[in-house]
DNA sequence: CAGTATCCCTGACGATACTG
DNA sequence: CAGTATCGTCAGGGATACTG
């Protein structure tokens, strides 16, 4: 019954894609695992991405559900990104990832076993 | 400890990303993992695919170790396209996913929690 | 059958300048 | 500080024609 297990294949798999696809995406996520940042800081951690790419995946991330954006209205502006408890619960998901990550880094690295 | 638990962040999450990265590499894995394709097979599961780019995303995940390429020296030619080792022990991982995706798409067609 | 070769096109990404 | 607006670039993907 792995067709019941899989039902029509990577239907909800292609859905996570689309949504970590982004190449600033994991990235992001990661850092505010850490702990909440502000836009600011998120730019310092990813030293080489621009305002306005920064922006937009921050945008995107807040669409789907797993970033949430805090406003302060204060002068100058302050704005805290923070996980969703969404998000918080893809965390075990990007460990797992993490770990097969790095054993094919060393598998590889090894041999190339068929 | 959180730091040598995930190391410098999501370097070797990067690399899966790449590797997964392409637009039918979920889907192929998908489809070898249940069983053995020709490529004209895969041609017909993927229906939207295009000869060039099933060669190419093919010729990258061989690349990556995931897909093993058999050839049959036949006419007309016979080419089976099937999982590593390697390209089984991602299966979890796609599975891991797929769980995820499957929860993420329930949750959000009821609420936006924070 | 299982490719290769070629050309085209879009969309993600990025640099820069400006603003409430 | 945290954006928006605009423009430019480039790689991934795709259509088509051809081949061992």
């Amino acid at each position: 019954m792995t067709k019941s297990l899989y039902r029509e294949g990577s239907c909800s798999v292609l859905a996570v894609q689309k949504i970590i696809a982004g190449k600033w995406k994991l990235s992001i996520l990661w850092q505010l695992s850490q702990g909440t940042k502000r836009f600011n800081q998120l730019q310092k951690l990813l030293s080489e991405i621009s305002q306005g790419i920064l922006t937009q995946q921050l945008r995107e991330l807040e669409q789907d559900g797993l970033v949430h954006r805090e406003i302060y209205r204060e002068v100058p502006p302050k704005v805290e990104y923070s996980l969703t408890t969404l998000g918080e619960s893809f965390m075990p998901v990007l460990a797992t990832i993490r770990n097969w990550g790095d054993q094919y880094l060393n598998t590889r690295s090894e041999s190339h076993t068929i």
